[in-house]
DNA sequence: ACCTGAACACCGTTCAAGT
DNA sequence: ACCTGAACACCGTTCAAGT
């Protein structure tokens, strides 16, 4: 029975969730398929494409239109969507990083923050691409430390203080850090306009 | 003839520098060393402790103590460090990125910038997390970019605007970006005290 | 349009044994 | 203290050929 693209890229997601991107391989997930690792690449041109595509899907599965308002509250709402829709599955914030650094993929999230950036260009180029490092490392931080206090490798409570590497985690972290980049961009856009 | 574990690092980072982090395997560096794979083991535990050792090796030599001045200078003088620490080497900064995520290496760049920020802790946390995510991330681009337009990837010149994916990149974004994080973090030190 | 079969050129890691 | 030899269980990718 033949597949369709659409239908690896479900496939992988269940991989991804269910394994980790560490086991998202080729071979793993053609055997999965019941198809030989070969067949993969009548679909895509190789694994990075596939991995792209996935990406695309976490995203869009995730990301609604966001509300009218000021600017500010457009993008730290955008910016919680991207977190939602990346902690939504496992080890999906570094998937859709590593397809962010390579520049594949439909789905645009820095060209999606300079729009709702309503300011210039010029600043709006940085700025989205700093907003959008803050959400791909936090998020990439807070699924590493999931994952491994999981597995166990962390055995004391996350509230615990003065642990070297120790960092506050959560939404509330996010909030944080978010406000600080917020806050940062604003006074930028005060000082040209 | 017997190597150190000293050894061991500098040859991994001229391997690194001369072909990428893609390129660096332990059997391409016993191979490179004049010795077996499984030599490697007796110095590391696996590849993930060689690469920490080698990401501390990055960071010790480009970073040096910042001078004295207002937290706004000194933390922006100390990213700038990093920066450059990480430009040094091919594919440094994803190599510090991993490292640091993984909460490996002896290099502390995360408690090296609360120590800087001077407030309180809370606070602090979040901001040097956030800094630290804001660096990796861009020095992480700036390379991938240098990378892909070495290999001729990407043909025209960096200045030419309005293409999908481009973004600004160079000391000026760099420093821009980080105006606007540290600009956020004072407004939110102002804010509490 | 979609897949098989077989091959190529690789990986990280373990472990007993050697010097 | 440092390394060999050999094995185990994997990788991504290509390509002619099949249906």
């Amino acid at each position: 029975m033949s597949h369709h693209r659409s239908d690896v890229v479900r496939h992988a997601l269940e991989v991804l969730d269910r394994h980790g991107l560490a086991d998202l391989s080729m071979r793993r997930l053609a055997a999965d398929l019941g198809v030989q690792p070969s067949a993969l690449y009548w679909h895509f041109a190789n694994k990075q494409a596939l991995l792209a595509a996935v990406a695309d899907e976490v995203l869009s599965r995730g990301v609604r239109p966001v509300a009218d308002g000021p600017w500010t509250e457009r993008v730290t709402s955008y910016a919680h969507q991207l977190r939602d829709a990346m902690l939504a599955y496992r080890d999906g914030a570094e998937l859709v990083a590593t397809a962010q650094a390579f520049g594949l993929g439909e789905a645009d999230p820095a060209g999606r923050l300079v729009d709702l950036l309503e300011c210039d260009e010029e600043l709006a180029q940085v700025a989205a691409t700093t907003l959008l490092h803050f959400v791909l490392g936090h998020v990439t931080d807070e699924q590493m430390n999931l994952q491994a206090s999981s597995v166990g490798a962390i055995e004391d409570d996350p509230l615990s203080p003065g642990r070297r590497g120790e960092r506050l985690m959560g939404t509330d972290a996010f909030a944080t850090g978010l406000g600080i980049v917020v806050a940062g961009v604003a006074a930028h856009r005060g000082a040209k306009v």
